[in-house]
Parts: C-alpha cells; sequence; structure tokens
DNA sequence: ACACTACATTCATAATTATGAATATAGGTG
DNA sequence: CACCTATATTCATAATTATGAATGTAGTGT
C-alpha cells in the first residue's frame, strides 16, 4: 500500500459526519458510549459502529471503568486535520452539547454535570 | 446540510489515492490533462472523471490554452489539510515526477522539460 | 446462577463509489 | 467543412459503504 493509499484511508475513516462529531466530543477527553448516545441523539448500536470504524483506523482506544467503556482519541494529531478544514470549507461546526437536563445519561460525567444527587443522597425538595 | 455533513463532504472528495496524486502535482501550479495522464500512468478518461469530483467539490478550476486545458487548485488551503495528514499516519508520498524521457506528454511543459526541439526545429543526428 | 446494564456484532439491504469500455464533443488546423 | 487532438461524458457493473433490525456478550450486583 503506498502512500497515497495510507493517506485516502485515513481520510475515507474521517469522512462521514457522525465520526467527525464523535471526535469532536472527544476533543474534551475520554467519554463513554452512553455520554456520545445522548448528545448525538443516535442508536447506541449505530454509534456503537461508527467507533468500530474509527478503531480500526487506529485512531481512538478504549478503557473499561465498571460497566463503561470509555473511548478516547489516540492520535491527537487528527484534531489538526480536523482544524485545517474550515478554512476550506468555510464552515464551523460547534461541537455538540449535551443537554444534561433532558438527557438521562447514566454514566459518572453526566450525573455530575447534570447536578444530580448521587445515588442515596438526597437534598431536600422544596415545593 | 450541517457543517458535519459539509466537511465530510470535502473529505470523501479528497480520500481517494489518484486523486491525492493529482493535487500533489497541482501544488506546482496548473498542469494539463496530458501531463497528469503521463505523470500518473493512467487512462485519460479515468483521471478526467477524477478531476470532474475535484471540480464539483470547488476545489479546481480549469483555464483552456488552445487544445490544452490547464487545471489549477483554487483552495490552496486544502494544502495544508494534505499536510496534516503525515502527522497522524507516519508516512509522506513523494509527489509523483514525471519521467519527461519515456513520457511523450506534447503538452508545451512538458515538451520544454524533456529539452526536446520544438516542432520544426531539428538537431544533427548522431549515429 | 439470574437478571440487568452497557456495549458489540451479525445480517440484510439500500445507497454510493470505483472504474473500465465505449463514445461524444469542443477547439484547432488545413 | 473534414479531420485531428485533447478532454469529457455516458453506460454498465463491481466493489464498498451506510445503516437499520435483531441479537449476542461481557461485566456487575444480588
Amino acid at each position: 500500500m503506498d502512500a497515497y493509499e495510507i493517506q485516502s484511508n485515513l481520510l475515507k475513516a474521517l469522512s462521514h459526519s457522525t465520526r467527525l462529531a464523535i471526535l469532536d466530543i472527544l476533543r474534551d477527553g475520554e467519554q463513554c458510549v452512553c455520554h456520545m448516545e445522548a448528545t448525538l441523539d443516535l442508536r447506541q448500536a449505530y454509534i456503537s459502529q461508527q467507533l468500530m470504524i474509527l478503531k480500526q483506523a487506529g485512531l481512538v482506544e478504549t478503557r473499561r471503568d465498571g460497566l463503561n467503556l470509555y473511548y478516547r482519541v489516540i492520535k491527537p494529531e487528527i484534531f489538526a486535520v480536523l482544524d485545517s478544514l474550515p478554512a476550506v470549507t468555510g464552515v464551523r461546526a460547534k461541537p455538540p452539547r449535551h443537554k444534561h437536563a433532558n438527557a438521562n445519561c447514566p454514566c459518572p460525567k453526566c450525573s455530575v454535570a447534570r447536578n444530580l444527587p448521587l445515588e442515596g443522597v438526597r437534598v431536600n425538595n422544596q415545593g
């Protein structure tokens, strides 16, 4: 496989809007699948498929913590690739933001972000 | 079409080894189709197809000069995209070089580069 | 061991892309 | 206008990708 094929394979792995969104989510560091599911509002199986493609391309890795699998980018250099696109296209995506209020993502990060009491802890309900 | 789709469309236009090679050829400025044909050793119709894809993606433009059509990149920013790839892949393609000695590309640039006498001009043949 | 949770995989098919072969066209020249 | 050259387009099909539906599996708690 010559250099151009290798580069084009990388580009193919990147050239999908869902995968671009996933990578943007991973800019802030590792995130679990359920987080992406809630953020992108897409089916879990679908996201998993896209994650597999990124994994096979050698762009992401996983870490298990209990039930949750956390994905992270292992080639931060791809962000330089992504960041070079707006100069060509003239558009810049604003990273998808998980609306914690509506989502019911059970992963630790989201529970905290949502400012919900942790299990077993109770705050006084006013109303 | 949202920003991610636009970006992924650009990436799709780039994610093909022949098109990457064509763009590298165009780094030095405009080139005619016959030049690419000789350089890449690919059929004319095939190259023309790839050029159409680059054109539809808004990356290249043409200029006619007599019989020859010269293609040039109109978004030099794409070179920044291409240049960001080696850091991820670890490989760097060396731009395809047209071997003037073997090729018989009739375009002006190539004739000159080959150091051949122009039409009608004769140098003394030794032998 | 059982049930549940978080995630992965397989299967099927629709959609798109890749690419060769053949043919068309536009511009130039005599 | 007839013909040549450089390039484009159309057609057909193989190959790949996209994506939903269904199902499988590993880890966790009881």
